[in-house]
DNA sequence: CTATTCACG
DNA sequence: ACGTACGTGAATAGT
């Protein structure tokens, strides 16, 4: 039997386009997400369908008979994105492409033509799938051969409908649709349905009464509400009916036979979805239709065979052989805990794409394999690969991964730190278009034996051999492999060991603290609810507001989506209207230090009195750290009580802990990237960076500046690398708008470098579609291309903070390197266990103390020359808020 | 799962 | 009229 497969091209690539980040984009700029989107829905149902015959219907541009009807029709549509309609050619390409044909009416909408081929073609026998993301195309449902695929949402989210499951989801059979729909409206169209009958009520009419003129014959049956609402919204009903009756009848001078797939150009198709950057979708449309007749076949799946070694001396001998490889070794980790935080379960070691071995965790343990792999893995080795080598480190101790080469992971993360994941199954799929996952690991088998687990070990460490080649070659050719082997490889040893070593805690401190804030937290609760008149949640949002706005009367400062905001802000503007808002303000700040502080650090110490924090390497846009589980780069310090929480960090028995902080390093950055002269010398000079810079913008000796103008100074110092505008001066500043904008434009007259090297660098970002560091990090920024002005703004900030705080990530994650090296070369026996995106913190013996800060400052003063100097400020004690 | 708030650089 | 400085992680409430 036949089948015809009709796809509303417009409507699944607007759902494609909502429903996809608009930075899925070629690496020159061209946002491809509803291109991306639609095709690889076509790709899905070809293979799900598998259909004979195929067209796509698109809505002819100009008006129709709808719009004739109606000339609000769809009036409350959002005029369609410049961003969607540029990429509707490039859909028409690969319509082409894979020779698919394009069917569009001027007068009606692509809908109608679907209708038209459906009944044509179901009349011929053929059996229809209308795969559409409009629910007109139910009507369709009504004879047997057609069925509609239905696109809920996004790009994934199908449902297959037959006469029985419109019934079922709608209550009325696909005859009774449009009647239905009549009733209930469609706002999204622009069309209203009768008040108070929603889709229960409509399917319940048109089930009685089957048609809008059953249903206005028996009125006098209905209750008084529903008649005199149905009474008054006639006219609205049958204009409803006309708008969503599709047209079957139109004359398109196609048949059914020219719909029929032929065959298409494979290299033709490859070499469009390589320039639009699709790495996934030419396998996954080979899976689904077919090889259109050509020799080779790239291989869609993985072969590899996974030996599993049962024996100690099996297993020693393999990664003895390993050792030998030619080329490098991937190693893949295999948890059955949180990665990372458990003992390896597993180790699967390949050298080749086709072989792999196994090694059980059991086994790792043996003297002999622990030996042998330490040999295979260490110094001296072939040159190791592994995805995620920080957890794969903590799983191996203390055998030494130092022979890692290639981190798949982070080298990912440096082609689009924006991407946010990067697991290898997705990554070996688009990079290398194969499947990692084994087609025989059914889901829900039980794996008795670890057998299939196994398995999986294996093929990924053999598809990694594939995976690192591909990345290797991106990273090259985009100039990102100096960063890599430079920095960030480095960097995940440094990490790992920082992650090992932790930060001691003072229990009985942490304790005595935590007595303190909650009696002090019973108590404001306490005055809180009295000057409320009543007990509330106060951590309540909504109840919170209740009581603000609706109960004492307090004047709404600024508002959020749900309602007036209560940020510390706001709250502060409103200090003065009443005695509540002093003590809700103190009650925010002590039980923010208990929750997120007090409470949460305890569960987190380990067995050895240290918290282990992750570093995670590829958790920023930016190119910073981050840490989490806890996150200890925003351990409180602005506050005096705040800050008492840091004497919970110290250091261990006959240490003390080393703070090591560069000083303004992000304006530092800013003034050599600008190479503002004004600007370098106010940084170099050295003694008050924001007083020199006050001098320059008032026009005033250094020394005469006053408090005012070094303050403002200082907000605009720190403010300028984010694209500050007026306004969030003023803000912040507390002073009037136009004011702040003086400031500002005085400033710019002091550093005219400064605002001409924003400028250069939003333009360059606008035009390569990504922004660049001192060390050729990269991070796009599609925002840029956005008809959304609020969003294309963003933008531009995004472009003028990513080059200084990323070139200060660079700097500062070349200190950590260099430092370690430096501990190491000098015999320092200190550690670094924390890092905090310009401040390093080590636990020194007290006996190392002064080389120690010297070979610290040394190392990061010099990491790297720039055209003003680094500065680095030292403190020591025996905690964290002593070592400042 | 989202919104709000708030801690840090 | 809106929104207004970048980058994070975490707690809490409520749908």
């Amino acid at each position: 039997m036949a089948k015809l497969l009709l796809l509303d091209g417009h409507s699944l690539a607007y759902r494609a386009f909502y429903a996809l980040p608009t930075d899925l984009a070629t690496s020159a700029g061209t946002v491809t997400n509803a291109v991306y989107g639609f095709t690889s829905m076509l790709v899905k149902v070809l293979g799900d369908e598998k259909p004979d015959h195929v067209a796509v219907a698109f809505d002819a541009p100009g008006p129709t008979f709808r719009s004739e009807l109606d000339d609000t029709y769809k009036a409350g549509r959002k005029e369609t994105p410049d961003l969607f309609k540029a990429q509707l050619p490039l859909i028409r390409e690969v319509l082409a492409t894979l020779g698919v044909p394009v069917i569009e009416e001027s007068g009606v909408e692509a809908d109608d033509v679907i209708g038209t081929l459906a009944t044509a073609a179901a009349a011929e026998g053929v059996d229809v799938v209308v795969v559409t993301g409009d629910r007109d195309a139910y009507q369709l449902v009504a004879d047997p051969h057609v069925k509609v695929l239905y696109n809920r949402r996004g790009v994934s989210d199908y449902v297959l409908y037959d006469e029985a499951g419109i019934l079922e989801r709608t209550g009325v059979t696909p005859t009774q649709y449009p009647e239905y729909a009549a009733l209930r409206g469609d706002t999204s169209d622009n069309l209203p349905g009768v008040p108070g009958i929603g889709e229960k009520t409509a399917a319940k009419l048109v089930g009685a009464y089957s048609t809008l003129e059953g249903v206005y014959e028996h009125l006098d049956e209905l209750p008084p509400r529903q008649r005199a609402n149905l009474a008054e919204w006639r006219d609205q009903a049958f204009h409803n009916r006309a708008m969503s009756l599709l047209r079957r009848d139109l004359d398109l001078g196609v048949s059914t036979a020219d719909l029929r797939i032929g065959t298409w150009d494979r290299d033709a198709v490859r070499d469009l979805f390589t320039r639009l950057e699709f790495r996934t979708l030419y396998p996954r449309l080979l899976e689904a239709v077919g090889d259109p007749g050509s020799e080779e076949s790239p291989a869609a799946t993985l072969d590899v065979e996974v030996e599993v070694v049962a024996d100690p001396e099996v297993a020693a001998g393999a990664l003895r052989a390993l050792v030998d490889a030619a080329g490098p070794v991937a190693a893949d980790g295999r948890w059955t805990g949180r990665e990372g935080h458990s003992p390896l379960d597993g180790l699967a070691l390949a050298a080749s794409p086709e072989r792999a071995v196994f090694v059980p965790g059991d086994l790792l343990g043996e003297p002999g394999v622990r030996s042998a792999l330490a040999a295979l893995v260490g110094e001296g080795g072939p040159p190791v690969v592994a995805h995620r080598a920080k957890e794969l480190m903590h799983g191996l101790a203390p055998v030494d991964l130092t022979g890692l080469d290639r981190d798949t992971a982070v080298m990912a993360y440096l082609l689009d730190p924006g991407e946010g994941r990067y697991d290898l199954d997705e990554l070996v799929l688009r990079f290398c278009g194969v499947e990692v996952t084994s087609p025989d690991a059914v889901e829900g088998t039980l794996d008795f034996g670890g057998e299939e687990a196994a398995r999986a070990s294996g093929r990924r460490a053999a598809a990694l051999l594939l995976l690192v080649d591909a990345l290797r070659e991106a990273l090259e050719a985009r100039d990102l492999d100096e960063l890599y082997r430079r920095i960030e490889l480095p960097l995940v040893h440094v990490l790992a060991r920082m992650e090992q070593v932790g930060v001691r805690i003072d229990v009985e401190f942490l304790d005595d603290l935590r007595a303190q804030l909650a009696t002090e937290i019973d108590d404001l609760t306490r005055r809180v609810h009295a000057h409320a008149g009543e007990p509330f949640a106060l951590n309540s949002v909504p109840q919170l507001r209740r009581i603000l706005f609706e109960k004492l009367g307090l004047t709404p400062v600024k508002k959020t989506k749900t309602g007036p905001s209560t940020d510390a802000d706001s709250l502060q503007k409103l200090a003065g209207e009443h005695p509540i808002v002093a003590d809700l303000l103190r009650y925010r700040e002590v039980e923010k230090l208990r929750s997120t502080y007090a409470d949460a650090l305890p569960p987190l110490i380990a067995a050895d009195g240290r918290i282990h924090a992750t570093f995670n390497q590829l958790a920023t846009t930016t190119g910073r750290i981050s840490s989490e589980a806890p996150n200890l780069q925003n351990v409180p310090v602005r506050t005096a009580d705040g800050r008492e929480m840091r004497r919970a960090f110290v250091a261990d028995d006959g240490c003390g802990l080393l703070s090591a902080d560069y000083s303004q390093i992000e304006l530092r950055i800013l003034a050599h990237l600008a190479d503002d002269p004004g600007l370098i010398d106010a940084v170099a000079r050295g003694a008050d960076v924001h007083a020199a810079t006050a001098a320059r913008v008032f026009g005033v000796e250094e020394t005469e500046v006053d408090a005012h103008q070094r303050r403002f100074a200082k907000v605009v110092n720190y403010g300028l690398a984010y694209g500050m505008e007026a306004y969030g001066l003023a803000q912040r500043l507390d002073i009037p708008t136009d004011d702040a904008r003086e400031i500002l434009d005085s400033y710019f007259e002091g550093f005219p470098r400064v605002r001409e090297y924003m400028d250069r660098t939003v333009h360059e970002a606008r035009d390569r579609g990504y922004t660049t560091t001192i060390f050729g990090r990269r991070r796009q920024i599609a925002e840029l291309a956005s008809d959304n002005f609020r969003i294309r703004q963003m933008g531009e900030r995004m472009a003028q903070n990513a080059p200084v705080q990323g070139s200060a990530a660079d700097v500062f994650k070349l200190a950590m390197i260099d430092v370690d090296r430096a501990f190491a070369e000098r015999g320092l026996t200190g550690r670094m266990i924390l890092t905090v995106h310009d401040e390093l913190v080590f636990e020194v013996p007290l006996a190392e103390r002064v080389l120690t800060e010297e070979v610290v400052r040394a190392a990061m003063v010099g990491v790297v020359e720039l055209r003003v100097p680094l500065e680095v400020g030292i403190g020591f004690g025996p905690n964290w808020a002593e070592a400042k």
